[in-house]
DNA sequence: ATATTTGACTAACAAACGTTAGTTAGCTTG
DNA sequence: CAAGCTAACTAACGTTTGTTAGTCAAATAT
């Protein structure tokens, strides 16, 4: 199976630098080393390995977050948490994590459906976090789901910052974050 | 010069919705009204009608900034004419703007490097107003790449969020995008 | 040692692709 | 009214696409 998985990152890395729709079977076959019809030995098609990737990732950010939303700490410690979240998946995975925000309008059917459903419900958990902040009093009260949209694109754009500044230190980028997108909504409170 | 105007409106929505390279002529033609091989009455070839779009909206943004960086206000005056461009030209060109981020990897030859040199010499402006801001003690000491890559991040994504929120006030939301944006970075400074 | 599975290959298909050629109806201009 | 231009059409082109069929050598299992 080590083929399969290469296959599947070769795929992601050439999906981010031509997009899923320009990237041909040939082309991820050539950069795995293989001739095109031998992937139909690994995979079943090639939209199959967009939902392998994008399916992954999805719920590697759906289970982040339900295990942070079980605890009952103050929101901007379970916001730090999801920013952390998203730096670690980040890190980890930044070619896959770079499909996500626009590549998932070529899924269709019921992996279409799946992808959506779990991006909703995690926006959902990520807006209750929000919402809790302004309710206890610890954010700023503003537009929750403008603050959770900005709030949001910020963490889903580190990906393309992170791949030309790798040699920052996490630790640093981790407390910058903090404060860009925790303070800015803690402090100034009237 | 009516229908081409219309192709190139035509084409940006159905981008927006399938990606460029899954949007073929023929569903390019057909939302227009007219068969493939019309097309190319008015345009040249499918990769023109996409430069057309992505320069175009790159130099409403360059000029917009531009005539922004000549005046010497403060940076928090400035930034906040930056997002003023942003919201403008969002609602106005909502289909393109939502090919800005991605779909540049489809440009080629000199196409690509004209948008991406303006692209680059946009975020150049865009950090100089942040260290402005830094330097004369109006925003706080955060990693300038890491700031501008935040503010410019939820700008950039604002044309997603408007699609779905059209019926939102318009001041409401450029005095939220303010708080969020300037009052993060000047308020709570020590 | 034999049988089976794995995973590569070449050849080839049907469909879809961007685009060109050639034609023609209708509007504009002298 | 005639000439020329505009902008649509159909037919068709050569490529590229994702994928299937069929083959075969090497690895694995019995």
């Amino acid at each position: 199976m080590n083929r399969k998985e290469d296959i599947i990152l070769k795929a992601a890395r050439l999906f981010r630098k031509k997009g899923f729709s320009s990237s041909s079977m040939r082309d991820i076959a050539g950069s795995v080393g293989i001739e095109a019809p031998s992937l139909y030995n690994h995979i079943k098609s090639k939209h199959e390995i967009l939902e392998i990737i994008l399916l992954e990732i999805a719920e590697d950010f759906t289970n982040g977050m339900n295990s942070i939303c079980e605890s009952d700490k103050k929101a901007s410690q379970l916001l730090k948490e999801i920013i952390d979240l998203h730096i670690t998946l980040t890190i980890k995975k930044t070619d896959q994590i770079g499909l996500l925000t626009h590549e998932w309008i070529n899924l269709t059917g019921a992996a279409r459906e799946k992808f959506l459903k779990l991006r909703n419900d995690y926006e959902l958990n990520f807006k209750k976090v929000i919402e809790k902040g302004m309710m206890e009093g610890e954010f700023k009260k503003l537009h929750i789901d403008l603050t959770l949209f900005s709030t949001l694109s910020t963490l889903r754009w580190l990906y393309a910052w992170y791949k030309s500044n790798q040699d920052m230190d996490i630790d640093r980028l981790r407390s910058d974050m903090y404060t860009l997108l925790v303070d800015g909504l803690t402090q100034g409170l009237d």
